[in-house]
DNA sequence: GTTGAGCGTT
């Protein structure tokens, strides 16, 4: 599988979509998340792409941050890992 | 209809 992006200072109305869009001009975007809110569905201001290759990722990260997206230069680096892989209910300690 | 540093739910 690809390698997962972090993504930050997101506009209110970013989507999912909008974050393949922009990302997929900087490589193979595999899927694109936007964190809501679990409350409220509303949007935490950032999210999740999964690129293809590590090259596009490494091209993302150079490339789409700082990009200018619905009016907010966004932040791009690398995803942290979430539980590790297989939806573990563990949660790995920050 | 509101907000603004950050690392997420299955």
């Amino acid at each position: 599988m690809g390698r997962r992006l972090y993504v930050g200072n997101l506009a209110w109305t970013v989507t999912d979509q909008d974050l393949h869009d922009v990302f997929s001009e900087a490589g193979k975007v595999e899927n694109s998340q936007v964190i809501m809110d679990r409350a409220t569905n509303r949007s935490r201001g950032f999210g999740f792409v999964e690129m293809a290759n590590d090259e596009d990722a490494d091209n993302a990260i150079k490339k789409l941050n700082g990009r200018d997206v619905k009016g907010r230069a966004i932040k791009v680096n690398e995803a942290q890992a979430r539980t590790g892989g297989g939806g573990a209910p563990h949660g790995r300690d920050r």
